[in-house]
DNA sequence: CTTCTTTTGAGAACTGTTCCTAGAAAGTTT
DNA sequence: AAACTTTCTAGGAACAGTTCTCAAAAGAAG
């Protein structure tokens, strides 16, 4: 267990706080705020040791940078295919990916990566969507 | 339906040849083989024209570069955790994002992407897998 | 052949991310 | 608490992947 720096524990905050799921760029807006001398750098070196901790999610789908979950569950997502935010979304039940596929042609199927796209709440009510 | 200038065809070739999904540096290195003064914007430009048109697919999961694939049908990828390859995969059953989430709670979902991971063939043949 | 439109090649610019390093902070030992 | 060791940080340089710019080339139309 890797130790709590206040630059840790600012970042995690910031990812625990959001309601939607930040890029690195935003965490660092976010962290400036309670850690004003906090750089860029600081803050992708300790998104990647949370992550390695299982503290919090790396989400690299989609093609713009990547963001960062602060509930290190296993839970789906849904991205706004109007304004780009990343948010969490229930799901009625769990992906088994052997419902889909065999692991009998010779290659290994150990897992899955599934991103719901859409509209969010915000943006399924605006009336121009 | 756009034109299909002499690059236009010689990625479109290398993709639809390739058993693995390439990148754009790997279309750019492959397509000049036939078209020697290609230009890796070339590459870009097209490939973004040959997606729009529904030639081709652009694959945008995973953190590395974007990939792309010549079959513009759709269905299943895996990619290798092993040796980063990215392949095709066949589907027992296609996936419904219905069956998962509900668009009941102000959000719309439309659909989904779905990758598997594991080890292609070549990994999961060797020993030190 | 002239004109108009589209595309290209080459490289500059940009974005997002990682790397580097001297110094600061925290942890240990005495 | 001082001296020492280890870990971490700020700041910026470097890097990878992608997009943009623009003069020139290629292609279509008259």
């Amino acid at each position: 267990m890797v130790r709590l720096t206040r630059q840790r524990k600012a970042i995690l905050e910031v990812l625990r706080r959001a309601h939607e799921h930040l890029t690195a760029e935003e965490v660092y807006a976010a962290a400036r705020g309670m850690e004003p001398r906090i750089s860029l750098g600081t803050v992708y070196r300790n998104l990647d040791i949370l992550v390695e901790e299982g503290l919090i999610q790396k989400i690299t789908t989609g093609s713009g940078p990547m963001r960062f979950d602060g509930n290190p569950e296993k839970h789906a997502h849904l991205r706004c295919q109007r304004c780009g935010t990343l948010e969490d979304l229930p799901m009625k039940k769990a992906f088994d990916p052997r419902e889909y596929v065999d692991s009998s042609l010779g290659h290994v199927v150990r897992g899955a990566v599934l991103e719901f796209h859409g509209l969010c709440r915000r943006c399924a009510a605006e009336p121009d969507a």
